[in-house]
DNA sequence: CGCATTTGACCTGCGC
DNA sequence: GCGCAGGTCAAATGCG
C-alpha cells in the first residue's frame, strides 16, 4: 500500500492550507494517482503546528470517503444536455475526496472558489456546499460537507484538474508532497 | 456599484 | 410514469 504524506515543514501555514492543496496538472502528482489507491494516509507530523491550530489531518479511509462521492457522481459522468447546451460532467475526470478535522468549512487551498449551490443531503443533518473554481475556463468543482457521523470532520471532494496556476502562491508553492514506500 | 452568496426552482438519473 | 435525491441555474439579496 502506498501512502502519501504532506510535508508539514514546507510552510508554517500548513495546518491551514496544505491538506486542502490539490496538485496541479504540472505537478508530478496526478489526482488519478489518489483514486487508484485503496487507502490514503495524509499524516500530520508537526505537533507544534497542530497545537497552534484547531485543525488536524486524520487518516483518510479512502473507500469510505470516496464511495459516497463516486456513488453520487458516477451517474453524472456522461454528457447531459440542458437548453441545448452540452454539459459533459465526465470531462472533468479526476476526482478526489478526503476528510479533515476542522472547525472551518471554508479553508484556503490557494484557489479562488465561487459558491453556486447548497443542498441538504439525505441521511445527513448537514448541508452540502457546491463550489466552482472562479478562474475563467477552469471547470474544477468542489463539494464541502460535514461528516454525517462526526460533525467535527469536513469532507471535501474535488472534481477535475485546474488548468491554471494557483492564484496565491505565497505559501502553497512551498508545499511539497512526499511519496513514501515505507508503508508498502 | 460590482461581486459573491443565498436560495428556490429546475433538471436529470435512478428505483419502484 | 412517478417520486425521490443529487446537482445546477439564476434571480434576488447582501456586503464591502
Amino acid at each position: 500500500m502506498d501512502y502519501y504524506f504532506v510535508n508539514p515543514h514546507a510552510t508554517p501555514n500548513f495546518a491551514h492550507s496544505t491538506h486542502m492543496m490539490i496538485p496541479n496538472p504540472s505537478s508530478e502528482f496526478i489526482l488519478s494517482d489518489y483514486l487508484m489507491l485503496d487507502d490514503i494516509c495524509i499524516d500530520h507530523h508537526d505537533q507544534e503546528s497542530r497545537s497552534q491550530s484547531t485543525e488536524s489531518l486524520e487518516k483518510v479511509t479512502f473507500n469510505d470517503v470516496n464511495q459516497e462521492f463516486n456513488d453520487a457522481t458516477s451517474k453524472n459522468n456522461n454528457i447531459k444536455y440542458k437548453n441545448g447546451i452540452k454539459r459533459n460532467k465526465g470531462e472533468a475526470g479526476q476526482k478526489i475526496a478526503f476528510r479533515t478535522r476542522s472547525e472551518l468549512e471554508i479553508m484556503d487551498d490557494g484557489y479562488k472558489w465561487r459558491k453556486y449551490g447548497k443542498k441538504s443531503v439525505k441521511n445527513s443533518p448537514n448541508l452540502r456546499n457546491y463550489y466552482k473554481c472562479s478562474s475563467v475556463g477552469c471547470n474544477v468543482k468542489k463539494r464541502v460537507e460535514r461528516d454525517r457521523d462526526d460533525s467535527s470532520y469536513v469532507i471535501t471532494s474535488y472534481e477535475g484538474v485546474h488548468n491554471h496556476e494557483i492564484p496565491f502562491t505565497s505559501h502553497c508553492s512551498q508545499i511539497s508532497f512526499v511519496h513514501s514506500d515505507a508503508y508498502n
